[in-house]
DNA sequence: CGATAGCTTGAGTCTTATCAACGTATGTGG
DNA sequence: CCACATACGTTGATAAGACTCAAGCTATCG
């Protein structure tokens, strides 16, 4: 029944995730209310929206886009989420999940009670501040993403997108030039308020200027620094 | 010295800020490490990016906008905040203020430092619970104008601008239908990601078509459900 | 009284969406 | 195993929404 799961301790991303600063005891505290089920395989979800608020997840592995439907039907992606990061965040004020989330490949995921953490926040200081610093950190993401939205051309929008990506692939061990697109063009138009066409269109501008490499969803940055350039700076004169 | 100033206890909006669901004795806690400094006039700064994070601000009166500046320079507004609302949760995370905040009226804030109401919030645990809810709320905003700045046309972005401003005005006691427009044009151009020439225009058109009257800053939402169906739907078929 | 900031309106342009067609991969049921 | 359906991706042609540029108007302030 219960898997011989890896436990925070040894878990190799427990620096990008809760755990950070907390001393050993601590830890382990934490690591007993976390429960750890069965992988999420592809397009399974992990919460839908209107659903009562009980946990916040922590990625393990894979990736889980998470998104909110419209009045009018319309999906807008505002989030894929790797390894470490905080999932359902967005619930705890109305204690209902505002948004959904979906396994975008097979993923593994530790849900946190909400309850069980908000009481051992009470009793660990580092807890509640680390707590604290993930959602002032998801805060200061969303506006940044809506300075891109609002202020940047589509290329810059994708070129951003990729650099984003990139560093954070490179943050848990993996290229920083070379990694695999999980989600489809389709999402990427979509997290990024453009239509598919436009995003292909780019990736085959980006492609023949040099930038970067693209075979299917494998992406191969080229040429970092110009693809930098292009997704800080406004040269519209 | 020391002004005569309103204490959370009797402060009207108390209900909107951080004192929510705190017993008496709680709320004196908190009110005892709360500044209230002298009102901050029109355009003057409240805190600038890159400055040391010390304290988080509750606006009491008056209305704060806060912004970033991109590498290249441009201004992103990310928020108009009203009374009750709270100010710099973005910079929890790196100790640096990210964004920066400027008074668009004369203003009244609160100075609550940072340190002070983490360690108070260690001793009470609903103060502890309600910052949190007040984080995931802002997460959930940021959400929606994401959801908005991607997915909604001009007109659209406008309506739901008003009807957001309408339902925080009402929230705080005043009018529903009939407020003044603290920002500029071009506060809420670069806001909404349009063209100051584009905010204008859509006022004229608004008021063509009867949703609402605009004399100068001052807003009357004469058509509240066709403004709030604009808001709301996506009907481009 | 002039200067400046804010607002409005018009004309023209450009970026990006939309529509359409086609290519490719994957998976399913007969 | 093949035929078909479906999802995903690319490319081209066209159209539209919003931006830019330009001019003039109003109000405020020193």
């Amino acid at each position: 029944m219960a898997l011989p799961s890896i436990k925070c301790q040894s878990c190799s991303i427990n620096q990008l995730c809760l755990p950070v600063m907390l001393a050993e005891s601590e830890v382990e505290h934490l690591d007993s209310i976390i429960q750890r089920k069965k992988p999420l395989n592809k397009n399974e979800m992990l919460f839908r929206s209107g659903e009562e608020f009980q946990a916040i997840y922590a990625v393990r592995s894979g990736c889980i886009k998470s998104y909110t439907i419209s009045e009018s039907g319309e999906e807008q992606i505002t989030g894929f989420h790797l390894a470490g990061e905080i999932i359902g965040l967005d619930a705890i004020s109305s204690g209902k999940h505002p948004s959904m989330a979906k396994a975008l490949e097979t993923s593994m995921v530790c849900t946190i009670p909400y309850h069980k953490l908000e009481m051992l926040s009470g009793e660990i200081p580092g807890l509640r501040q680390q707590l604290v610093r993930v959602m002032s950190r998801e805060i200061h993401d969303d506006q940044e993403l809506m300075l891109l939205l609002n202020k940047k051309s589509a290329d810059e929008r994708l070129a951003a997108f990729l650099v984003n990506l990139s560093s954070r692939f490179g943050k848990r061990g993996l290229s920083r030039t070379c990694f695999n697109l999980v989600m489809t063009r389709g999402d990427i138009a979509n997290y990024l308020g453009l239509a598919v066409e436009t995003v292909s269109r780019l990736f085959t501008k980006l492609q023949q200027n040099g930038l970067i490499t693209i075979k299917d969803k494998e992406v191969t940055i080229t040429d970092f620094n110009q693809l930098n350039v292009l997704a800080g700076s406004k040269c519209h004169h």
